[in-house]
RNA sequence: GGGGAGGUUCCCGAGCGGUCAAAGGGAGCAGACUGUAAAUCUGCCGGCGAAGCCUUCGGAGGUUCGAGUCCUCCCCUCCCCA
């Protein structure tokens, strides 16, 4: 239905696809003409990072493709924590906490997703999961689960063998998705799920209570984990996430987020995190040494466009070419670099540079001031720092500003009033 | 309820009563090499500082000239039995 093809196939060429449920036919036949599919995100945080982009890209991709995406927004989990981490770690969270990350990430959604019309809906679980009655829910829904079965899920025989253990709770929890799938089958007529992979034992389990309840075929498709071709889990860097709202991390670092992909991973994040077309995924893909980073400032330009608009994205492009762009780094400092302002006076006398630099946050603590000094890494206006104790004039100053580096990457100005 | 194992610096993990701010690895930071990549190499990696000092090894006490290392009580985690 899209000139592309068929959606299933664009989902499964472009690196979205782990696993579908079984019959894959299915899929095809309900995808051939305007479906609704729900995607479950955890409300524990104000805001989406980079690690919910597949998700979210491939609502993007089926909202494109016609089809009408349901967010579902776990308030209801959330207020029992979500126990499938490693570490179990209950977050208590306040139905107003959820409440107002749930309206957040619904205002990040929609610079991917329209909401407009009801061409997609967000939901919270909250709504159906709290009312639920104990007793009933053990009749209805509980009597329809086979616990040798669910004992022997994947998820489940792990973690049942390890020497953690399985509580009560994790145990539930399944249950508790797979009620909403079954509710959300009922009420918006949803007959796809996505998730995460580790989700996939909880979509079939859904499928499979929504088969029992309604005698109703639905499907799910899981998502492959993305890690970056080093191995770690994508989208967590030295200063954690990066996050999707501007105010937590700035288009500026975003865009360095995606430019500084891994070589290896290049094409493969062109074919997720931006619309282009394969042919030019591959293209791009293909270009090898160092006209491979091209194609990272494309991933970056566009990936960046889709998060925070085309405008954005162009700036924080054009910064990075002036701060990185010819043969010599020609001064340029990030739009977005910190700043602090300082009295002049105290720059009569000078200041010390590791002072400076401890005070205004490029280091934590004096003495790792000192040591990014002694290693050569901290500059101001450009030149190395040569000594420990240099004293730092307010002559340093241009148009009444210090520029302090730390690293290659790390600014910061110091205003003099 | 009974029995056992264990809680060490960001993480994992070693740690004879003194030579432990605490091995090793990972992560991180900086430098070199590069291409704002990767890999590699080098240095750093509790705080303040010139030496030295100060605060750390689940919590509270205690033994000792001296405790991460021994004793007591408490808290927490895991395992086994009931």
């Amino acid at each position: 239905m899209t000139p592309a093809g068929h959606i299933l196939d664009i989902l499964r060429e472009r690196g979205f696809v782990e696993q579908v449920t079984e019959p894959e036919a299915g899929i095809r036949e309900l995808l051939d003409s305007p479906a609704s599919a729900y995607i479950g995100f955890d409300p524990t945080a104000a805001s989406l990072h980079v690690g919910s982009l597949v998700p979210i890209m491939s609502l993007v991709h089926l909202q494109r493709a016609g089809h009408r995406p349901v967010v579902l927004v776990g308030g209801g989990t959330g207020l029992v924590g979500d126990p499938s981490g490693k570490t179990e770690m209950r977050t208590v969270m306040t139905r107003e906490e959820i409440e107002s990350n749930a309206a957040g990430i619904r205002r990040q959604l929609e610079r991917f997703v329209d909401f407009s019309d009801g061409r997609a809906i967000l939901v919270n679980n909250a709504d159906w999961l709290v009312p639920l009655n104990y007793l009933e829910f053990l009749r209805d829904i509980g009597r329809k689960f086979s616990v040798n079965r669910m004992l022997a899920a994947d998820a489940y025989r792990t973690r049942y063998e390890s020497q953690e253990g399985l509580n009560f709770l994790e145990f539930n929890y399944m249950l508790l998705q797979a009620y909403d799938y079954y509710h959300l089958y009922r009420t918006e007529g949803c007959r796809l799920q996505m998730g995460g992979s580790d989700q996939w034992g909880n979509i079939v389990a859904g499928c499979d209570l929504t088969r029992r309840m309604e005698g109703a075929q639905v499907y799910g498709i899981t998502f492959p984990l993305i890690t970056t071709a080093s191995g770690a889990k994508m989208g967590k860097t030295a200063d954690g996430a990066v996050w999707l709202d501007p105010d937590l991390t700035s288009p500026y670092d975003y865009y360095q987020f995606w430019v500084n992909t891994d070589d290896r991973d290049a094409e493969r994040f062109l074919a997720l995190f931006t619309l282009l077309d394969l042919a030019e995924v591959r293209r791009l893909g293909g270009l090898e040494g160092a006209r491979i980073r091209e194609a990272k400032r494309v991933l970056a330009l566009e990936a960046t466009a889709i998060a925070h608009g085309r405008a954005a994205a162009e700036a924080a492009a054009a910064a990075a070419g002036r701060l990185f762009g010819g043969q010599e780094r020609q001064g340029g400092v990030p739009p977005d670099a910190p700043a602090s302002e300082l009295p002049a006076a105290e720059f009569e006398q000078g200041v010390e540079a590791f002072d400076l630099f401890h005070r205004v946050g490029l280091a934590r603590s004096r003495g790792e001031a000192r040591r990014l000094i002694q290693g050569g890494g901290a500059y101001v206006n450009g030149a190395a720092v040569s000594a420990v104790n240099d004293r730092i004039t307010s002559s340093a100053a241009r148009d009444g500003v210090i520029t302090l580096r730390a690293g290659k990457k790390k600014f910061h100005l110091v205003r003099l009033v």
